[in-house]
RNA sequence: GACCCCAUCGUCUAGAGGCCUAGGACAUCGCCCUUUCACGGCGGUAACCGGGGUUCGAAUCCCCGUGGGGUCGCCA
């Protein structure tokens, strides 16, 4: 039974990188029928909030990436890693160390000023302490006794075979002194506990990993499987971050992005299932193998995104899309029950819209009045298609109302009057719409209502130029 | 700096020694469609980081260099 975790701390929002992790862990567990868990890292007791753990939990049900176990809390398992704790000092696996964070610090930076890789000395190591009495009133901490000797090695699951010798490691702190664990420590008892097969992560972690693994032989654990995926980065090739533009996953909600979207652009940065571009998440979960995630790392490329929303908005539901639209449009002040149905609305609009935002941004116009600016009036309204415009006002009070009729009606106008058809359908289009750009003028002023055209016909008509 | 990892079009990638004259997608450019803007259709530009090996044959394997990323916390 294959068993993967997601393990985020709740330091705040889901980010996108977070967010792909948590994906393939996802649909790893899925591929092959296992399970996934949710675990929260709160053990960073200065910086985890509630706050963050519930953005955490309402990202990944936007996304729709459901676990089966959790959310367990790590801060509610301390018992368990105290108890692990003592029996690894009894074992010989792990010590107190009274070196204050001030005396480590001036350690490090002597040794960083000497050119040397910053790392722990041992002074509290048993054989190093002896005969040496505990200073007063300060709280140990205790370390993991990292072997001396050898190296540690694993086949990782997406990078191939990995090792490191055991000389460039230091004894780690897994239990500060207040008692709560660090992470090197909580996530092997966790992943222990939680019989986690597949341990999936970014590759941040890859240098903690081997440190883990000596800390699960310690223990007698056995080992899971290790995969780390590789970072995402901005455009510049940078680690990505705020400055690159949206970096957690609700704020893509909010630009207007579809879940679908944002789940097949993830899935497909770093990982492909050959040609494939466009998936659903049932294909995603079918092709699935760990072997097919690239092993460099990924730029993140906000145009590619725009254009799989685009695809995702064009094959969306008319109602479904009505109701993401809709509280954008109330936040434009638009009155919903002033206008067309928004279902018709989106339908005519979404062919043109690479998000939900400018699906509402267009469709503004068929619930409030807009005037056009004195540069389009300019731009547009030519005299010779004045008389043209007359006419057609006095066609379209008549006419029964229909894309069908209105289309003909504007047709007619243009061949009576002898005008190409964009010297007419210009001036209307900007008359009546207050925009250049608007779907084809006969389906835009069906929905917009005669009553509306022909108020805003003749607002326009008197002063219009001729 | 030390250690770990990585390296195909601008970007995401296909590619597991001959199928590669290196394929697809986004972006970009051009044309078509057209009632504006889009959508759509067609076409173009564009890459195996460099140097050595191994091999009859290398984008694919090995070594070195270079470049990029990651990590060096009582953060995770």
């Amino acid at each position: 039974m294959i068993r993967t975790r997601f393990a985020p701390s709740p330091t705040g929002y889901l980010h996108i990188g977070g967010a792909r992790t948590a994906l393939f862990c996802w649909a790893y567990a899925r591929r092959h029928g296992g399970k996934f868990i949710l675990r929260i890292e709160d053990t960073d007791t200065e910086r985890s909030t509630q706050a963050s753990t519930q953005a955490i939990l309402h990202a990944m049900d936007w996304l729709e990436l459901d676990y089966d176990e959790g959310p367990f809390y790590q801060m509610q398992r301390l018992d368990r890693y105290r108890d692990a704790a003592q029996k690894l000092i009894g074992a010989g696996h792990a010590y107190y160390c009274y070196a204050s964070k001030d005396e480590l610090e001036a350690m490090r930076e002597q040794q960083r000023a000497q050119g040397l890789k910053p790392r722990y000395d041992g002074r509290w190591r048993p054989e190093n302490a002896k005969g040496r009495t505990p200073p007063q009133g300060v709280k140990p901490v205790i370390r993991f006794r990292n072997p001396d000797n050898g190296e540690v090695a694993w086949d990782d699951v997406v990078k191939g075979p990995i090792s490191i010798a055991n000389e460039e490691l230091d004894d780690v702190v897994i239990v500060r002194g207040d008692g709560v664990p660090t992470y090197n420590f909580g996530v092997v008892i966790d992943d222990w506990d939680m019989q986690i097969t597949h341990v999936i992560r970014g590759d941040d972690h890859v240098n903690n990993t081997p440190r883990q693994i000596n800390i699960f032989n310690a223990l007698g654990a056995p080992l899971p499987q290790f995969g780390h995926v590789p970072m995402i980065l901005g455009h510049d090739g940078e680690r990505l971050s705020k400055r690159h533009g949206a970096v957690s996953v609700m704020q893509y909600l909010e630009d207007g992005y579809l879940p679908e979207a944002l789940v097949n652009y993830l899935a497909r940065l770093g990982w492909s299932h050959g040609d494939d571009e466009i998936f659903s998440r049932e294909q995603l979960v079918e092709w699935f193998y760990l072997a097919h995630i690239s092993r460099s790392p990924a730029r993140f490329d906000p145009a590619k995104l725009a254009w799989l929303n685009q695809h995702y908005i064009k094959a969306a539901g008319d109602s479904r899309l009505a109701a993401l639209t809709a509280p954008f449009l109330q936040a434009r002040e638009c009155d919903l029950s002033q206008g067309p149905d928004l279902g018709r609305v989106v339908a005519l609009l979404k062919e043109r819209a690479s998000t939900v935002v400018e699906l509402a941004d267009a469709a503004v116009l068929f619930y409030r009045t807009l005037h056009p600016t004195a540069e389009l009036k300019a731009r547009h309204y030519s005299a010779e298609a004045k008389p043209a415009l007359e006419a057609l006002r006095r066609k379209l009070a008549e006419i029964e109302w229909s894309r069908e009729t209105i289309g003909r009606a504007v047709k007619e106008t243009v061949g009576e009057f002898g005008l190409k058809m964009p010297k007419l359908a210009m001036p209307l289009r900007v008359m009546v719409t207050g925009e250049p750009q608007t779907p084809a003028i006969d389906a835009t002023l069906e929905l917009i209502g005669r009553e509306r055209v022909l108020e805003r016909m003749d607002r326009e008509l008197p002063a219009y130029p001729g």
